[in-house]
DNA sequence: CCCCCGAAGTCATACGTATTACCCCTTGAA
DNA sequence: TTCAAGGGGTAATACGTATGACTTCGGGGG
């Protein structure tokens, strides 16, 4: 690095004339009173003539706190998580902090060589003063997914679309089995007995626990059923597995989506087989992300408050920093209902 | 703050018995051979008894480096941003460097107190040795944008998607003029000759060379006019405006969009005018995010390699960190025509 | 037998900041 | 005139790490 090193604080007050301990004193502002005005108009000029800017680490080191907090998703390139940071952000500027965001370790696209999460990503996670993880497979996971992150004396964690914890760490959740349960009822109150389900292959808690309550949901209720088929989160995959469920003698009436971008490829599905959504073929898909009013016809889904929860997790994460124990929360989802659902076909 | 302080490595030395010189030599792990073999087992037991993780804040004191970069984005929930910042961390990767990202200050969704630069934000910003920032209105803009972002002994910035900078900072650009001129050479080609632009209406710099492109492509063919509208980049806008130009007595044949998810917007007016895409009109839009594949028909549009441009822009600034003075980049697009565009209707 | 050398540790220090404890000087009251 | 009370500034220090300089010790060559 033949970087140029920027001025310290001590450049400051050299070129003002003064002590650096009185440039620390005016740039910090607390203490008002506490250095003259005119003192204080000469450091911040002098500030400004060098372009001074405090050393971060050093002040970190000294201050043992860094304001900075980190959101951890499984994939930046789902169009989910951008509301969850923006909701997260806004709370913490509202409380001096900064949000950075990262992927997680495993994160096969953005981590090809595998690196050991005790080597460069090391990094980002140790800056911080606390974690809102989220899209795990389970809240017990952050204990083996990220070394250190839970236990004594370290990192706090507030886990987020993870499951209930017990009393492991603060969760903030979606209700996502209601979410299910109020699809499924739409359904069949619409006159659908058969339903395919297009799972997504993915080991997060949130699409357990969505194939869960559909499961749960179609038992309770006497002549329905369900098929399921899986896929990757990719429009291309689930029109496959949409189209294997469509191929069926018993081919559903209803497809539930795990998520609304499946629900396009459902649309595919149908439309190569010339079945009409809704007429022929009703379908649902769950977090109402933008692509739900781009489909036409748009599309019935369960739209989850992402933006809500990343408030509500960061609002929790401080509560931990600030040395309280904030209590589990759920954020119920709406079924919105669209043009992508109507009666079943008569036979 | 109520937290249990985290182990030192004089914690650990204490444990192992040895200085806290040992430690750091053992865990640091260059200097081979410079500690026995013994001694090094006793340690890293110690450390793993204790939990022991470097505190980064020191490290990154001592070193002067955090081997931590920033990706700076306009949102987070544009689904364009995802590939950028997943070809930036897999080179970053390899180099043993971390990614943090983070929207830019005036994001009014996350920051709507308006947080001054100085103020919370400065965290993340100074913890970093280098900084992508992505979308600016021009590249000269970083100056203003960023304090002490640039400049002699400051922060290296490379842009991405922000247009030349004469000898500024380093630059990664995409071929959008190019771009603009294959859809328009596609559409003449294809017989239109009076085409809508639904424009972006968004300060950056891609937005006013998409604009720009278009009009001196047209410009140079002869019997071909261009009217445009614009709108915020959601579906909902982009209809509306897309409604204005296709009412218009002189209804263009084609609309050309700034980006894919306008052009759902242009189809959503197509649809409630009653006119069919591509038989009636044809729709591009440009980026070649999800949504395009989603969309019926399947929408021609322009692919830009965002992954990669992520990936070349993180090795420009880690060339920028080692003291080479890495080359503009430009990084063509590519028109994919799918099945949006026809040949105008018969008159 | 002496000297030198390499192996294996340790000591001391610097990184840049924020804050505590201290000091000096001026002013006002006794 | 003396002393207390601040106002306004500074020196010293600690945060935890990485590393260059130094020490110690045992062994081998001259």
């Amino acid at each position: 690095m033949s970087t140029i090193s920027r001025p310290t604080s001590r450049d400051v007050a050299h070129e003002a004339g003064v002590s650096q301990s009185t440039v620390s004193l005016v740039l910090g502002d607390k203490w008002p009173g506490r250095v003259s005005p005119a003192t204080a108009r000469s450091v911040r000029s002098a500030a400004e003539r060098l372009g001074y800017r405090p050393n971060t680490a050093a002040r970190n080191l000294r201050l043992g706190t860094t304001r900075t907090v980190l959101l951890m998703v499984p994939t930046l390139s789902a169009p989910f998580f951008g509301p969850v940071y923006t909701g997260a952000a806004r709370v913490a500027a509202r409380h001096g902090f900064g949000v950075v965001v990262s992927t997680w370790p495993d994160d096969p696209a953005a981590h090809p060589s595998g690196s050991p999460t005790g080597g460069p990503f090391a990094a980002p996670h140790e800056a911080i003063d606390g974690v809102l993880a989220s899209s795990l497979a389970t809240s017990s996971m952050i204990t083996s997914a990220t070394p250190g992150m839970s236990g004594a004396g370290t990192t706090p964690v507030v886990t987020l679309d993870s499951g209930p914890a017990g009393d492991l760490v603060p969760t903030v959740d979606f209700g996502v089995a209601d979410g299910m349960r109020a699809i499924t009822a739409h359904l069949v109150g619409l006159g659908h007995r058969r339903v395919g389900h297009v799972a997504a292959a993915v080991d997060q808690w949130t699409f357990h626990a969505r194939a869960d309550a559909l499961t749960a949901a179609v038992a309770a209720l006497p002549g329905v059923s369900v098929v399921r088929d899986s896929c990757a989160i990719d429009v291309a995959s689930a029109k496959d597995a949409a189209t294997r469920l469509l191929e069926r003698s018993d081919r559903p009436t209803a497809l539930v989506c795990d998520d609304d971008q499946i629900a396009a490829g459902a649309y595919k599905a149908a439309r190569a087989l010339g079945l009409d959504v809704p007429s022929d073929l009703s379908v649902t898909g769950f977090d109402d992300v933008l692509l739900a009013t781009a489909l036409e016809p748009e599309l019935t889904t369960v739209r989850l408050p992402a933006e809500e929860m990343g408030a509500q997790g960061m609002t929790a994460l401080l509560d931990l920093l600030a040395g309280r124990r904030p209590e589990p929360r759920v954020l119920p989802g709406e079924l919105i209902v669209r043009g992508s659902t109507a009666p079943p076909p008569a036979l």
